[in-house]
DNA sequence: ACGACAAGGATTTTT
DNA sequence: TCCTTGTCGT
């Protein structure tokens, strides 16, 4: 490990581990390589690699993060960390303690929408209206109360909460929580929130537990803070309250989940908690121009309660944002793809290195559509992720079945996929069994006495079960993979996807066998890491996957378009953030509370600061949404950056504003894709102000002595005869070789010694 | 039990 | 507009 990689503070933060840390990582400002570097840092001075934890939120990240760290210390040892999302790592602590809590350890879990379709199937049961108790808002309600810790009986106990219930007509929400609760467990099934929850749990009824894991955890890390909610703050709280073995990394101004949960609260108020704390600050930006960054600070300084900070780049000043104002949604498209042409032929950027990024996704469409006549290598990311599909999930829920037969979820799913004829009215007939012996309706299948049902589909249900029976007995010996092909086939999925010539049949196909790969692939690699290979493992992993963490692998040269949530993170050359209109980005719903707005605010931030070289943002005059055409008004975003960092552009014309060449960077490039042709409105509300002149790197004013001989962009060459005073403040005279002697304030200058 | 049609709703989504 | 969900008829 070389320290001298690091800059000042990075390497302050590296190596302050005597008691907690906050470390405020600006946009681009090297925050990974603070957390391994510190990792490393930390191994080097004893820590066993099993005793640090680091959490982070997706598994990209903490794969990225245990490379970056094997590449450091060596696989063998970075192996051994305690690295992964919150949500993995604590799935491991659950598992084996699972008894705890009154759960088996082969517990499975429930996606989003299981959670959605429980909660609907409840709400039902009920008999409640599901127009006034929308299940996804229900299920929104439910997981609110978890992030918050808050358990049935508490919230049902709670005035606040039934009576803020009562008002939104929905009194009953606790009643449906308490079921769902009950269900879940009964199911042997936690959603993802449980999984946190659960862990709370488990430390705060098991002093002994917290204690040893304590002492496993001898240092915590935790990327992302700003996105944590309150069960992950606590929780972390528990493990680290004695030893104060913790640092925290993130960015307040990068704040973009509260809808999921996140509160910005734990990382704005983490040194009243953590008493002691100190804090370290991140603020060389080191990926994108001057001019971004100073455009991206003067947005963000709208927000009121952050965290202060001075990010700067020492980059070049670089191209203004443009700014782009179409007639339609359509005509934005067209616009927007023009210059990635342009960019792409004239400056030659791969297309992989330029992004589209919008508020939502259904913005795509119009670009999408341009982007194929065009016939541009393109990816999108979003829309429906490759296991939430339905013929993915479909046989995922055999496996989940076969781990767990109890798995509520999984048998509606399956039961009577592929068609075996046990339709609704039996399995209603199932439901209500169980719901009344209080079983799962595993145990009503297999002990169908108790069930109104005819031979027929009793003989249908026996085939059923025996069905899932044989798998379960294979999945404490075979792998995953061979098990995988025995359930396809005899499931009976293999033959209906197979027998169909339907063109969505064909894709399915090659999808089951995309996974059916990934299986294979899986043992193989956890066969040699003598890792298990069993259908639990293979679940384990796949429940908590997303797509974004194995997607984008293809080799082509693609052009990105995602939304602004999926690029946090992410960098790219150059950057179009389209659609920027009132009501869209910010966002209708979001616009109602400071918050709201304040969170659409940094959206923004992390929109502008993935760019590194140039930002063309752009907005449409009138839109074609929720199949009406809507007249647009520009975003209130676009008057909130300094205007002296933007320039107007109509797209296929040159830069509309007056000169932008006393940037002095590298303006022809661009222009090159912006010229001629005044002619869009000038009935701005943004004011174009000239651009501040660069401020010249300090080192080069160091260079200026008597006698240099320099090149100055207006006045030519010319000879240093005299200098006075010293630092940013060094003024020089001279004597150029054209246009006589002139006094410059070297800070301003735009010149270069030679 | 399943296909055909109507109606309603429509953010963002690391896990 | 377009996708998902629910109802109705066979």
């Amino acid at each position: 490990m070389n320290l001298n990689d690091l800059n000042p503070s990075q390497l302050e933060a590296v190596e302050y581990n005597d008691g907690p840390s906050l470390v405020i990582a600006g946009a681009g400002s090297g925050k990974t390589r603070v957390l391994t570097y510190k990792i490393a840092y930390l191994l080097e001075s004893g820590y066993k690699p099993w005793n640090i934890l680091a959490l982070t939120f997706t598994n990209k990240a903490a794969r990225e993060m245990r490379s970056r760290i094997a590449a450091q210390v060596g696989e063998d040892v970075a192996a051994d960390l305690w690295m992964g999302t919150f949500h993995s790592i604590f799935s491991r602590i659950l598992r084996r303690e699972a008894e705890r809590i009154g759960f088996a350890s082969d517990f499975t879990i429930y996606d989003t929408q299981d959670s959605i379709s429980l909660i609907k199937s409840i709400i039902k049961e009920m008999q409640l209206d599901d127009k006034t108790y929308k299940p996804k808002s229900i299920a929104n309600r439910i997981s609110n109360a978890k992030n918050c810790l808050i358990l049935p009986d508490a919230y049902r106990s709670d005035r606040g909460t039934y009576e803020t219930d009562l008002r939104a007509w929905i009194p009953r929400t606790g009643e449906i929580y308490q079921r769902y609760w009950n269900r879940c467990k009964m199911s042997n099934v936690m959603d993802f929130d449980d999984l946190l929850l659960y862990t709370w749990l488990l430390f705060r009824q098991n002093p002994d537990l917290v204690q040893a894991y304590e002492d496993r955890f001898k240092f915590v890390l935790v990327d992302e803070y700003q996105d944590t909610n309150y069960a992950q703050h606590q929780i972390i709280w528990l493990l680290t309250q004695r030893n104060m073995r913790v640092a925290v990394v993130g960015d307040d101004a990068q704040s973009i989940y509260s809808f999921r949960g996140a509160n910005i609260d734990n990382i704005l108020r983490f040194s009243e908690l953590y008493k002691g704390a100190r804090l370290f600050k991140l603020e060389e930006n080191y990926r994108s121009t001057q001019t971004i960054v100073k455009a991206a600070n003067s947005l963000i300084h709208h927000n009121n309660g952050q965290i202060h900070k001075d990010v700067y780049s020492r980059k070049d000043m670089g191209e203004r944002i443009s700014l782009l104002e179409t007639y339609s949604d359509i005509d934005e498209a067209t616009a927007v793809i023009r210059c990635v042409r342009e960019f792409n032929r004239n400056e030659h950027i791969p297309y992989s290195q330029m992004a589209i990024l919008y508020r939502t996704n259904a913005q795509s469409r119009p670009f999408e559509e341009v982007i194929r006549k065009n016939s541009i290598p393109y990816i999108i990311f979003g829309g429906l992720s490759f296991y939430q599909r339905k013929e993915i999930k479909d046989v995922i829920a055999y496996f989940r079945l076969a781990v767990n037969p109890h798995d509520e979820e999984a048998l509606r799913r399956v039961i009577n996929y592929p068609a075996r004829g046990i339709g609704h009215t039996t399995l209603d007939k199932v439901f209500d069994a169980a719901n009344r012996l209080n079983v799962s309706p595993w145990k009503v299948l297999m002990n169908p006495d108790s069930l109104d049902v005819n031979g027929s589909t009793r003989v249908k249900i026996e085939r059923f079960t025996s069905l899932i029976g044989s798998f379960a007995t294979q999945v404490g010996d075979t792998d995953a993979h061979t098990l995988a092909l025995d359930i396809v086939k005899r499931s009976g999925i293999q033959n209906e996807i197979n027998n169909s010539t339907d063109i969505e049949d064909i894709s399915r196909k090659e999808n089951l066998q995309e996974l059916l790969d990934g299986m294979a692939a899986f043992v193989d690699e956890h066969q040699q890491s003598g890792q298990g290979v069993l259908l639990h493992d293979y679940l384990q992993e796949v429940s908590l996957l997303s797509d974004i963490d194995q997607g984008g692998n293809t080799s082509e040269d693609c052009l990105t378009l995602m939304t602004v949530h999926s690029a946090k993170g992410l960098e790219f050359r150059v950057v179009f953030v389209v659609g920027m209109e009132e009501t869209l980005f910010p966002n209708q719903l979001c616009m109602d509370t400071v918050r709201g707005l304040e969170e659409e605010r940094r959206l923004f931030y992390v929109a502008i600061t993935r760019a590194q070289e140039y930002l063309l943002l752009s907005n449409a005059r009138s839109r074609f949404r929720f199949g009406k055409t809507e007249l647009c008004k520009p975003s209130r975003f676009l008057n909130e950056i300094d205007p002296r960092f933007l320039q107007r552009t109509n797209g296929k014309g040159r830069v509309l504003t007056s000169d932008s060449a006393s940037t002095g960077v590298d303006t022809r490039r661009f222009r090159r894709i912006f010229q001629t042709k005044p002619d869009v409105p000038a009935d701005r509300s943004v004011d174009i102000l000239p651009m501040p002149q660069t401020v010249t790197n300090k080192s080069v004013i160091q260079e200026v002595v008597v006698g240099s001989r320099i090149l100055h962009e207006r006045f030519g060459m010319g000879t240093v005869t005299a200098v006075s005073g010293s630092g940013m403040d060094k003024k020089a005279t001279v004597i150029f070789d054209n246009v006589g002697q002139k006094q410059l304030l070297l800070r301003f200058a735009k010149f270069k010694v030679v």
